[in-house]
This record gives C-alpha cells, structure tokens and sequence, in this order.
RNA sequence: GGAAGUUUAGCUCAGCUGGUUCAGAGCAUCUGCCUUACAAGCAGAGGGUCGGGGGUUCGAAUCCCUCAACUUCCA
C-alpha cells in the first residue's frame, strides 16, 4: 500500500488513544515496582480546556509517560475542583435564564441544580484532555466534592480546630459584593486605576473654619467617625480635640492625632472610616472610635449613611453622586486625577470591599510553627522547586505568612461543621448529634467555673453555620485525599502513592495550593507531598500579552488539535517553554511540530519502501560501510541518550526535546539514512535493514514521551507486534558502551566539498575526483565509498602533493584536492586564504600569550595549560597547510 | 513603598562552580536546488562590543559595585 506523503494525524490519534484505553495502559494499582506519581492540578469543573492547560499537561504527561517507560508504576490522578465561586455563579446565571432566583430556592433544592449542572458539564475538560494525549489513570478521577474528600475537608477542620489553629473572629475580610462572599488575601488581584483624589472641606462643629482631608471614596464619608491628623503636625495642632461636622449628615465627629498619618499625602488630614478601611479600622480600635458600616453586602449604601439621598444605592454610582453635590454644596476644596491600586476579585472581578465581619480562619503561623519543615523542606531542596528563584518568592510568603480566611458566605462546597445554639455559643462537630454532646460537655466544665450556661440542646434548636469553606481547603489535601489518606491512613494505596513525585503548575499558584499542600502534607502525613515542583510559565500572545478570553488572543487548543494534531501542538508548546519562563506562543511554532512530524512520517516511508536482499548479494565495500555508518549512529544516539537524560534530571524538558529534534533530523535523517540509502530501486542488505529499524524503534521510544500519537503509529509499523503491545509500555532507551566511530574529518570533508560546489554553482550531479594528502589515512580509507556517495565524487587517492589545477580545501589539518577543470578565482582564494591565516595568528597569539604568562602556567590548573599548548600545535599545524596552499596559488 | 528576577543574533532561549578566538541552538532571513522519503523538503551562507559604565583577576557573557530598562511578587 502506497503511505501519503504527508502525515495525517486526525485518524490515528484517535485510534491509539482507544487502544490506549483499551489495554488500560494509564491504570496503575501498587506492586512491587517503584512507584512515580503525579497528582493533576485539578482544573475547575467549569473550566474549558485553554492553552494554560495545554502546556501544563503536556508537561505532566510527557513525565509520566517517560516514567511509565522506566519501568516505573506511573500513575497520573485527574480530577477536577468544585470551585465553589465560579461553579455558584454559573448556576444562579443558568437559574436566571431559566427564570429562577437563587433567593427562592432552599440550600437544598440550590444544590440539586448545581450538582445536575456538574454532572452535566463537569466533565468536559477532562475529555478535553484524552484529546491532548493525557496518559491520566481515568478510573482514578476524583472530584474535591465527593462523599470521601468532602468528609476529609469536616475532619481536618474539626481536627485544626480541636488543635487550636482554626479560630472564628470578626476581622476585616476582602469582602466580593457580586459574589457577595468573604475572600482570603490571595484571591484578591490588586490593579492600579485611574481615579480621583477629592478634597472635601469639613467645618469645624464650633463654626471656627474647617479642615480639608483628601479621599478617592467620597461615599464613604458617611460613615466617617474621626478625623486624624500627625501629632507634630504644626498646621492642625490647634484643631486636635475639636470637632468637625460630616458634610450633609453634620454628624460631629472628633479631630484625633496619630503617627499613622502621612503629613505629605493629601492635605495631611485623614478621614478616618473603620467600617470600610483596613487601616482605619485598626485606628479606630486604637482610639476608641465608632464603626458605622453604611454598605449592604451587595455594596449598596443602607440605612446608617443617615442621608435618605443616597441610601439603597450602588457604591459607584454614590461616589458619582455625591461628587456632584458636594461640589454644588461647595465643600469640595479641589479635585485631582490620581492612580491607586484597588483590589478585585479574582473570580468574579468585582472590587473588593474591605469588610467587617465574623469569619473563621486557619492562624497560619501557629500552623507554620509547630511544622517547620513547611520552609526549610523547599529550603534544602527536600523539595525541589524548578526554577530554584521560585524559592525566594516562597520563603517571603512563608516568613509574613497572614492567617487565612476559609469562610464563604456560598452553598456551593463543604458547610462549616460549625454549630450554633439559641445563646450564639458554638461548637465543632461533624453532625449535630455529636455537637449536641459537645454543648452538653462544654456546659459541665462552664457550670463548674460557675458560669451558668442555660439552654436544652436538641437537633432543631441547634442549627449548622450557613457557611462553606475555600475551595482551597479542599485542595490543599489533594495529593493526600485522592488516594483517601483521611478515610483510611494505612490504606494500600496511599502507602504506596504518597508522596507523590512531581507536581506541575503555575507559579500564581503557589501560594494557593502549592505551600498550602506542603502544610498539609507535614500535619497529616508527616511528610512532604512531592518531591519536585515544575512551575510552568504563562502562555502569553506574541505581543507577551496574556492570553485571556477577553481579549480573544487565545486560540481555541481543540481547533489546533484537530487541523495540526495533538503531537504537532505538544511540541510547539514544549520547544518554547523553558521552566518558569513565559511562553510566547505562535502558531508558527505548532508548523515546527507538524513538520518534524512530516518528516519522521517520511523517513519511515523511506524506508518501508526498501527491498531487502541478503548480506551476501552485496559487495564488501558497501557492507563495511552501512556497518561503520551504523556504529557511528549509534554512537550519536548513545551520547543523545545520556543528553537527554541529563536534562531530564534537570527538568529542562525543551532543551530534551530539541535533542531529540536534532537527533532524529540531523543525525538520522539527513545523515544515516543518506549514508545507508540505497540507490533508486536498488536493495538494502538485511543486516542495515535491521539496524535502521532498531534505530527507529529506539528513536520512537525515545520521542513517545513529547509526540505519543506518531511514534505508537510507527512502532507498531516497523516490526511484528504482539496484540496488547505498545511503545508506551516499551523500554525507555538507556545510555550503554558503544564502540564509537570518529567520523568528523569524512564529514568535514563532504561538507567542504558540498561547500564549494554551492559557492561555485556546480551541480551537485557532475562527479568528479579528489586526492587526500593526510597523515592519518586510517581516519578516510574505510569511508571512501561514503565519501563518493554523499559528496558525488568519483574517484578517491591519497597523494603527497597538489597538482596545479586542483582546488584545495582545507579539512582540518589536512589537505584535499579537487581535481576540476575550473576557473578559479585566484584573488578571491588568496583573500579568502589570507583571511583565514590572520585568524588563525590572532588565535595563536592568544594561546602563546596564555603560555608565555608565568601566572597563568602558575595558576591555572595543569590540564588547562596542557590543553592550551595541544591547541597551539594544532593550530601551527593547520597554519602550515593554509600558508601552503596560499604560496600555491601565487 | 518593600522584595526578587531578567537584559546574549531579527525572535525565543542555552551558556554549571571565571579558562578553546566563546560567543551557541531552534526559528526567521539570504543563496542555490522540484537530486523519486520528505518543497511541511535538500545543500549552504550571513547575523551579536553578551543593556551602559566602573572594578577584581594572568584571564570576565560568567564574580563585585553602579546606572538604566523591563517583568513578577508583596504592601
């Protein structure tokens, strides 16, 4: 059957990825082999498929695949996180559609909508990925909302609680007033805005004049308690303990000082507004001021901003709003443009409002304390971060670690196991039965301190709190939770699975998930989660822009799948993506993958195309030099093979691939191949027939890992297979003693000679004879015929001198002549000639600087200086040659 | 405002603990070829004062200082 000479992917990728499934390749249950584990940043099961996933999975596979190779039992977990924002969002748009209100549904039937919704959609990334090639264990898919991991998340709060490190308090939260949630700090995405300083003219209560603070929220001065200026502020030393009037409310607030203030912002009076700043807030408690919260959860003005005119109204459109009178009233002193950082919701965009309110959170550096390993592990490279520099980041995270806010104000995930009595006490409990017997436990031990608690505890008068908590504190027990670590400690496979090996993800996240793993590893395992971090760069446009829905800059992954295949788009990604740096993505790039696909696709055309004949119809010349073309291959793989490993080990995962590129490209295509290929029509000898084969079989194996699809195609085509076998089970090739075969002065050679039939415009068909003038004849004789056929020269001699016609190309130290009937530019070869020995003298220069400096022969090691003495003579060697060749030409 | 990182060819990046005239790879570019595996190809070629300045050293892309630009993280 004739093969197209273009590579089609579309049929054959879909066809293994089923054979793949079939012989359950990627299922891994323990044994005795070691084990190599990789746990899937779990993708939001209301994600789609996007070119952050594209990169990052193929970077899992192609290490579980190479793992997998090894003889390793590789197991790769996916599954996907409730992310209980973006997944709620969604279901109250889809209920909205429908014409439902979230507020008329009960926490029962809202859940019922949102689960049919996941089952409904859920699962689409993850089908997303067979596409890509993911070699993930499916039957192991696991889900941060199912019975068993959920029932992880209630215990491991009710066991930090019992240990003290989970603590209910009012504090102020980044409050999402669409999502109308509490958020923890890392949610909150802090942008530079261009907005408005206002000066606004407070009078003083005593009718005596009036103070001028500035604010980029005028709306909020109806919930103003103080005004505060610096202690050695001489300007307002005087007004300290008056009192001015809040404009149109004329609420009396007092004039305070503290060091807090910056003299030189604004007018160095500042509004003080606890309700709705953070610093204010602790101002506030240090004075003794009021907190009047004047927003509703929705971040609309309520009922304490006191001025009918702008209660009930959006936070945005009051700042518009008030602007205006204020300025008509005449308190405003003047306006300025000015920048400032707002903080936004990292999921649903909207500005954060900073918020009092009673929330639980996780004391992180308590947590930290009492497992130090959390830092010195990444410290010591107990775990390897790669880049090594993501270390930085992560030691100053750890070192001001802030305690983490883990409530929602959603339904969507796991409820606080928190539980409530009419009296407001509470307790933590996994089931109101159980926290029943705690309120009756901690009533005995409260009686006995004589404070009476009253109060009968029964299922219904107790209640649950409303909460859920972070998503992330599903997360962060993943690597434990997926092989059900909590359910049961000492089951078989997290024995046997934990810790995990590699973990791949974005550097955004390492303070979501990726340190906040490791905490959980060392309190409930004891150890270290994985060994090594790979963190990914962003995929970014060719203007280094983000990709972003938004934007639409981002291609659709599923469309560069299906028109260039899912090897081509695996190694476009991974050519452009050294660890931690971005990635600058084109689709020029996936072209490289489709053509080197083509290419392979043709070289195993090639030679499927081959009529093999015995050894013995050949002739001893082109036997001897298919078997030294043969060796020398495989000395070119050998030393790759050990490359590659190499880089590998390092997790330089592109700079592997591109060994493997220029391995089978280079070296195998346009160099062995060339060498062995017989002439049109003409047969290959069994014995080169078999070799080229192996060596495709070894290359196939080495590729799999990047391009999974193409190189199971040809390796089931090259030899006979068993039903059941497959490359991806196939031994991953290892660096063995090879007898190698020095070939570079032949290559030279040919390359001159193809050289200068370029620059003199011959035609690569018109033979003609050369003559050798070596010492060394052993390192040409053998490969006569080679030189013949892949430099189209017709007859080979060793000679001592030049004949005047011939053109002479250097190669290396020796000398060859090409016996051509040619009119040669005797001034362009002198010049050329002349160029190259005054190279070479500045060479020499340099090297017999080094010798003749005393402390460089002092100082330097001994090798060094040996070495630099061996490149003298060589180049005194090669200097001899070119001035002879010159003084020929005269 | 605090911290870290980056700066090498037109583009994207390698260059470890200083030591081949050390400046390298892929892509892109240019030249010549439809040579029956592949024009999605073949054979070649050209491209860089290693961000600027200063220093240490026999020797600096590599170490130190300084300036500049960019990026990221934190507040």
């Amino acid at each position: 059957m004739e093969l197209a000479t273009k590579y089609t992917p579309q049929n054959i990728e879909d066809k293994w990825y089923s054979y793949w499934m079939k012989n359950r390749y990627f299922h891994s249950e323990p044994d005795n082999r070691e084990s190599f584990t990789i746990v899937i940043p779990p993708p939001n099961v209301t994600g789609v498929l996007h070119m952050g996933h594209m990169l990052n999975n193929t970077i899992q596979d192609v290490l579980i695949r190479k793992a997998r190779m090894k003889g390793k039992n590789a197991c790769w977990v996916p599954g996907t996180d409730h992310a209980s924002i973006a997944t709620e969002a969604k279901v109250v748009q889809m209920l909205r559609e429908k014409g439902i209100k979230k507020a008329d549904l009960s926490r029962e039937d809202f859940l019922k909508y949102a689960w049919e919704w996941k089952e409904k959609y859920g699962g689409i990334i993850l089908k997303q990925l067979e596409k890509l090639g993911a070699s993930c264990d499916w039957e192991r898919t696991r889900f941060t909302m199912e019975p068993d991991l959920s029932e992880a998340v209630t215990e491991v709060f009710i066991d930090l609680h019992k240990k003290g490190m989970i603590y209910r308090g009012l504090r102020m939260v980044n409050w999402d007033p669409q999502g109308k949630t509490a958020l923890s700090d890392e949610e909150v995405i802090h942008k530079e805005v261009n907005s408005k300083l206002y000066y606004i003219n407070y009078k003083l209560a005593d009718g005596s004049g009036s103070v001028t603070i500035a604010t980029t929220r005028p709306e909020t001065i109806l919930a103003d308690t103080a005004v505060c200026v610096h202690p050695d502020d001489e300007r307002f030393k005087h007004l300290v303990g008056k009192k001015v009037l809040v404009p149109f409310i004329n609420r009396e607030i007092p004039v305070i000082s503290d060091e807090y203030v910056a003299m030189d912002f604004g007018t160095g009076c500042l509004k003080v507004t606890p309700a709705h700043d953070v610093n204010d807030y602790e101002l506030g408690k240090k004075h003794g001021l009021p907190v009047i919260d004047i927003l509703t959860e929705e971040g609309f003005l309520n009922e304490k901003a006191e001025d009918k005119h702008y209660i009930g109204k959006d936070r945005f459109a009051v700042r518009k709003q008030i602007a205006i009178d204020l300025e008509e009233a005449g308190y405003i002193h003047k306006i300025e443009e000015y920048k400032n950082q707002v903080g936004t919701s990292e999921r649903t965009g909207a500005v954060i409002e900073p918020r009092l309110s009673l929330q639980w959170f996780v004391d992180m550096k308590k947590f930290v304390a009492k497992n130090p390993q959390v830092l010195d592990a990444v410290m010591n490279d107990e775990i390897k971060f790669h880049p090594a520099k993501m270390k930085n980041t992560y030691k100053h995270w750890i070192d001001t670690i802030k305690d983490w806010c883990i409530s929602r104000q959603l339904w969507w995930g796991q409820r606080i196991p928190a539980w409530y009595d009419e009296q407001g006490n509470y307790v933590v409990a996994k089931t109101a039965e159980e926290a029943i017997i705690l309120f009756k436990e901690q009533s005995t031990v409260n009686s006995q301190r004589s404070t009476v608690v009253s109060g009968q505890w029964t299922v219904d008068r107790i209640r649950q709190d409303e909460d859920v908590v972070d998503t992330w504190f599903s997360s962060w027990l993943w690597p434990i939770s997926v092989f059900n670590g909590f359910k049961n400690k000492k089951n078989a496979d997290i024995n046997y699975y934990y810790p995990t090996n590699d973990l791949v993800t974005a550097p955004e996240i390492m303070f979501f998930w990726v340190a906040r793993m490791i905490m959980a590893g060392y309190e409930w395992m004891g150890q270290k989660p994985f060994s090594n971090v790979y963190y990914t760069g962003i995929v970014r446009d060719k203007q280094r822009r983000k990709m972003s829905k938004s934007l639409g800059n981002s291609p659709d992954p599923l469309d560069l799948i299906a028109t260039n295949g899912a090897d081509a788009v695996r190694m476009g990604m991974l050519l452009c993506s050294p660890a931690g740096n971005d990635i600058l993505f084109d689709e020029a790039l996936i072209e490289q993958g489709r053509n080197f696909n083509n290419k392979i696709w043709n070289a195993f055309r090639l030679i499927k195309g081959w009529e093999v004949k015995p050894d013995n119809t050949f002739s001893a010349e082109v036997l001897q030099s298919n078997q030294l073309s043969a060796q020398w291959f495989a000395g070119r793989m050998n030393d790759a093979v050990r490359d590659i490993e190499e880089k590998f080990a390092d997790y330089k995962l592109s700079e592997a691939l591109m060994a493997i590129y220029k391995l089978i490209w280079d070296d195998y295509c346009s160099w062995y191949l060339e060498m062995v290929k017989p002439g049109f029509q003409q047969p290959i000898n069994q014995t080169t027939y078999s070799n080229t084969i192996s060596f495709l079989d070894e290359l196939m194996r080495l590729l799999h890992p990047f391009m999974p699809f193409i190189t199971e195609e040809i390796w089931q085509q090259i030899s006979e297979r068993k039903e059941g076998e497959s490359v991806c089970m196939a031994a991953y090739p290892q660096n063995k003693q090879t007898k190698t075969v020095d070939m570079v002065r032949v290559f030279e050679c040919i390359a001159q000679i193809r050289n200068l039939r370029n620059s003199k415009g011959l035609s690569p068909k018109e033979a003609f004879a050369i003559g050798i003038k070596t010492t060394q004849q052993q390192a040409y004789s053998p490969y006569f015929f080679l030189i013949k056929k892949l430099a189209n020269v017709s007859d080979i001699s060793f000679v001592e001198t030049k004949q005047d016609s011939a053109i002479l190309l250097p190669v290396d130290t020796d000398e060859v002549y090409v016996y051509l009937q040619l009119e040669v530019d005797a001034d362009a070869e002198k010049e050329k000639l002349a160029k190259e020995i005054e190279y070479l003298s500045g060479f020499l220069k340099s090297v017999e600087a080094k010798l003749s400096n005393e402390k460089f022969v002092a100082n330097a090691k001994p090798e060094l200086v040996e070495k630099e003495r061996q490149k003298k003579a060589d180049a005194e060697a090669k200097m001899k040659v070119l001035e002879q060749s010159l003084a020929s030409l005269k």
